[in-house]
DNA sequence: CAGCAAAGGTCAAAGAAAGTCAAAAACAAA
DNA sequence: TTTGTTTTTGACTTTCTTTGACCTTTGCTG
């Protein structure tokens, strides 16, 4: 078995009941005798929105790394839709997608702004090249956190 | 938990219905075990004027530092931060900011957890060059509808 | 009024995490 | 066996915190 599967694997252990929990990256990397960047391999191969997984993390001393796990209560249709938003997702596709969420009451008025300001073009004032990917990664992050 | 995080804590426990507070920066150092600057370090990074505080201070004998909350409405208080971001915000300044938010009730935890998400480094994954000054619009352009 | 003690201020170096990126290695598929 | 995909590694970077040496301001006292 893989040493990237072993850390997999702890770290889903650790959700025990919980469903947030906090590493530190180079204690771990000791502990599966890998260096301390594997873990990030790990995390952004196993870890990822379309998982049902959120991260965050802080660097300098005392800093660490919180994986979030959704709650399996989301709505199954949430999920569903993080699941196929891809990497990239157009404004206007994403402008649907909110309101529809607004119509099936998934999020209310408020929500609703909030994620359209998020992804909206005239916020994402970034080149081209760089929007609709960044777009997609907001979105997904933030119908994760909707719970 | 670190040692500044501890201070900050320390420090906006003080704010209890005042809106303004005393300490001598070397009983907080002696008290938290610290160098006196780690004080100044705490207070420059979590009570500047973009995160609503203002700050004073005289030195020699019976010096202290006075910390005050800008306090106003809340909806004031916001409108104040919102001016105060300028174009550009690191990812910790907002986090911090984003927790005031919620300490001092001007959101509720889903709200914060949106904001958090939308202006987080590990969402905003683009070149440097482009981040701070995205995340500033972002905040900004949130809670502007959060009023 | 001079000088000392008692504050607080500044700034840069050292330390403590985590992140990035691409090369090398291992594995799987054709 | 060649080609493509995942893993593993490690050098280098970025971010944030802690520490300490040195500086400035103010009040008090002889």
């Amino acid at each position: 078995m893989r040493v990237s599967d072993i850390i997999e694997e702890f770290i889903k252990e650790l959700f025990d009941e919980e469903n947030e929990i906090e590493i530190q990256r180079n204690d771990l990397a000791q502990k599966f005798n890998c260096v301390p960047s594997q873990i990030n391999y790990v995390i952004s191969t196993r870890f990822k929105p379309s998982q049902g997984y959120y991260v965050e993390s802080t660097r300098g001393g005392g800093g660490h790394i919180t994986i979030k796990k959704v709650n399996d209560t989301k709505s199954d249709y949430i999920m569903h839709i993080i699941q196929n938003i891809g990497n990239s997702i157009s404004n206007s596709e994403s402008q649907i997608l909110i309101s529809d969420f607004l119509t099936y009451d998934l999020v209310n008025t408020k929500e609703a702004k909030l994620l359209r300001v998020a992804t909206s073009d005239n916020v994402l004032d970034i080149p081209r090249e760089y929007r609709d990917k960044l777009r997609a990664t907001i979105l997904k992050n933030m119908l994760l956190n909707l719970t």
